[in-house]
DNA sequence: TCTCTCACTTC
DNA sequence: TGAAGTGAGAG
């Protein structure tokens, strides 16, 4: 049983839901609190009958249940499994019928994305967090109607470079900042069932942008895996961190799963659409975005030059003030320089005045302002091929050597803006879109070659000799390893967490008003009460997974009494000395605005534990490699369909799921991804090139890709067609990187 | 560059 | 009606 926003469940009255008071014993076919280290594991949820009830993957279920079972019925002490073990009621772990589904996403409002993007899209990022414009969107079909899906998206860095707006043109001005602890924010009406998820547009307006590192809308769960590049620590949030002058890349992530708590277990499909990618300002730097978001943003009506707003009147008063400068101006010179003139006002009304910009906010795809910088009207000019075209090329341009580009680092795409640095062949290169379709095709990521090789295509840049320079000299610099955006490390086993490539998972935000905790501890940041459905299970199922506060420099996990010292007490956990009293645990959840649930923070985990791991975490995913965690995960693990989160490997006694087990696994992770470091992301190129060669094929490919049945472009790989069963092409995959990490350059023309 | 306040908007 | 989302502009 699984909670979900379709469930009655209020804060306040969702206690009976907890699996950890009292009244929900008898539903627990057992219950046992396993083990007492570390504080902050989450308990593992097990069903009576061992893995056969447990929808986990054979190879991990296995070793978890014979270890779990075995220890229960020979009276091992269950400190040797290392995590607090819960077991859970038999009926929420059944395993769910597999039916084939062939999930297509369709990006919406693409060409008010590609307007943006033709230009730069810039999304501004704020303290207190900022909504994304336009929002990001999409329509999904192929789904099965049936079958629960939980649909999530979350951003990652689009490349290693820091950027600046000069000229009329962003640029490449230096390595990357510390990548920030990334957060994966869930659908807020996940879990749903796929005919509910294809009834509507699925939109992701309420997720926020923000440069506040530390910003309590999140929290981290850290749980083992042999897929280094998912192992460690996952973020969930309402708000993205995000690094001023960085450019981004959205990513749409389908998992089907019933139930949250099957999410580190599921299959996760990505959908990338390269016309999402923007850069974090924390002003707008073009005038040309900005107009477009007045234009069309309903917000920002009052900018708009139709209309009796603000800006209408500022614009009057500066055109008059104007008028009067230039009367004055013609009289004084006995000339009169139109030109100037319009330039001189044009600076003036920053481009508010400006005719061209007023028709920006059109719908259609036409040329902003061609009176406007010379930048922009040869981006334009350029452009005028229209968003398809512009969009084809982003994923095919693959000839061009992006400065900023790591060696290996997937993602790089700074070329994809138009207001680069002119000269480049923008639009050289560009493949027709074949479908008309195209305009919906996403990179689909579900094999992790073709996520990274989405991204390695887009990746060559059309950044000039110069920037490329200067990202290489920015390569140069001390990587990101110093970085630590959580403030202490109080716990060694999170060192360790972040030494692998650690994507961000971020937990839904709207889920408020909804229990999310059906069941187990989840370390959750107060921030994170105010949500729901996908929680309510994802609590219930994270057994093995660690959870920690994350990106919060400050505070610790709200728990509510009652729940918490329950909970605690059940669990054997002793972090809860380390939580803030009630009252003050109360105040940290009002000052979000946010309302404290009754049985609401369970877990009483140090909070600086929490955020440590979390740094941890970042620091890890901070290497160039690292920059892409899934599509280094993919580069790690080729594979049409993989799983963000763990897969078992034998549990040595004491660690087992836990975090304690992590450092040895992590470092074994570590060690294997760490030679894979460039070469890793060309493997997964390859596959992944050949997916978003072409826009019309993306499209069309995207559900076969996804559904893992054929991913690999027939040019690239003959050999990996969809006949090809895909536990084959995982071991041959994978058993090729271990063996060559390079191999991939030799299979991918 | 960033942060904050402001007037304005939508919902 | 008021909370929340906007860009402008000052500092």
């Amino acid at each position: 049983m699984s909670l979900s926003m379709r469930d009655p469940v209020i804060p306040g009255t969702s206690m009976a839901y907890h699996p950890f008071l009292p009244h929900r014993a008898p539903d627990f076919a057992m219950s046992a609190v396993l083990g007492h280290q570390p504080p902050f594991f989450p308990a593992l949820t097990l069903p009576p009958n061992g893995a056969a009830a447990l929808s986990l993957p054979g190879a991990l279920a296995k070793p978890i249940m014979d270890q779990l079972v075995g220890a229960a019925e020979t009276g091992i002490p269950f400190s040797s499994l290392g995590p607090q073990t819960h077991l859970r009621p038999l009926k929420t772990m059944e395993p769910e019928e597999e039916v084939e589904d062939d999930p297509k996403v369709h990006l919406e409002a693409k060409e008010l994305w590609d307007q943006f993007h033709k230009r730069g899209t810039e999304m501004v990022i704020t303290k207190s967090g900022r909504r994304m414009f336009p929002p990001f969107k999409v329509r999904c079909s192929g789904l099965d109607k049936k079958a629960k899906y939980i649909l999530l998206m979350d951003i990652i860095a689009a490349d290693d470079c820091r950027y600046k707006f000069h000229n009329s043109r962003w640029m490449v001005a230096g390595k990357a900042d510390p990548e920030m602890p990334k957060r994966m924010y869930i659908h807020p009406d996940s879990p749903a069932t796929g005919e509910q998820w294809m009834s509507k547009v699925v939109t992701f307006h309420k997720l926020k942008l923000t440069n506040n590192i530390s910003d309590k809308h999140g929290f981290t769960l850290a749980f083992p895996s042999d897929q280094a590049t998912w192992q460690g620590n996952y973020s969930f949030g309402t708000q993205t961190i995000l690094n001023s002058m960085h450019k981004y890349q959205p990513r749409f992530h389908i998992v089907r799963a019933n139930d949250i708590l099957k999410l580190p277990y599921s299959t996760f499909r990505t959908y990338l659409f390269p016309e999402t990618e923007f850069i974090a300002v924390t002003a707008y730097q073009n005038d040309k975005i900005t107009q477009l978001k007045i234009d069309n943003n309903p917000f920002a009506k009052g900018f708009r030059d139709t209309g009796n707003g603000r800006r209408e009147k500022r614009k009057q008063l500066t055109l008059q003030s104007m008028r009067v400068f230039d009367d004055r101006h013609k009289k004084e010179n006995g000339t009169s320089d139109e030109s100037s003139s319009e330039q001189a006002a044009f600076n003036c009304f920053a481009q508010s005045s400006s005719p061209a910009v007023s028709t920006v906010g059109t719908s259609n795809l036409k040329d902003l302002c061609p009176s406007e910088g010379e930048s922009d009207a040869e981006a334009d000019s350029k452009e005028e091929h229209g968003p398809e075209a512009c969009d084809a090329a982003k994923i095919s341009t693959t000839t061009s050597e992006d400065p900023c580009r790591d060696k290996g680092s997937p993602a790089v795409k700074a070329h994809l803006f138009a207001a680069e640095p002119g000269g480049r062949p923008r639009d050289s290169g560009r493949l027709d879109k074949a479908s008309p379709d195209s305009r919906h095709s996403p990179a689909t990521i579900s094999s992790s070659t073709r996520g990274l090789g989405a991204e390695e295509r887009r990746s060559p840049g059309r950044e000039s000799a110069a920037t490329s320079k200067a990202a290489e000299e920015a390569r140069a610099l001390p990587g990101k390893e110093a970085f630590a955006p959580l403030t202490v490390q109080t716990d060694p086993a999170a060192a360790h967490l972040g030494q692998g490539p650690l994507p961000g998972l971020g937990f839904a935000p709207g889920l408020a008003g909804q229990q999310f905790f059906n069941g187990h501890p989840l370390f959750l940041h107060p921030g994170q009460f105010a949500m729901g459905g996908a929680f309510s299970s994802m609590a219930a199922g994270m057994g093995p997974l660690l959870a920690t506060v994350s990106g919060a420099s400050t505070g610790v996990s709200g728990l509510d009494s009652t729940a918490m010292a329950s909970a605690a007490a059940a669990q054997g956990l002793s972090g809860a000395s380390a939580t803030l009293p009630f009252h003050l645990q109360q105040h940290v959840l009002a000052s979000q605005g946010l309302a404290m649930s009754p049985f609401g923070s369970l877990f009483p985990y140090p909070y600086t534990y929490m955020a440590a791991a979390a740094a941890a975490s970042s620091a890890a995913a901070s290497s160039s490699v690292h920059r892409h965690p899934f599509l280094n995960l993919n580069t790690m693990r080729p594979r049409l369909r993989y799983s963000p989160y763990s897969i078992p490997v034998p549990m040595p006694d004491g660690s087992g799921l836990l975090t304690t087990a992590l450092p040895s696994m992590a470092a074994a992770a570590a060690a294997a991804a760490g030679p894979l470091d460039g070469k890793a992301a060309a493997l997964a190129a390859s596959p992944a090139s050949v997916a978003v060669d072409s826009g019309s094929e993306l499209n069309s490919r995207s559900s076969t890709l996804s559904s893992g049945s054929v991913s690999l472009s027939p040019k690239l790989c003959p050999e990996k067609e969809a006949a090809t069963s895909e536990l084959q092409n995982i071991q041959r995959l994978v058993s090729g990187l271990e063996a060559k990490p390079d191999r991939s350059r030799s299979a991918s023309p």
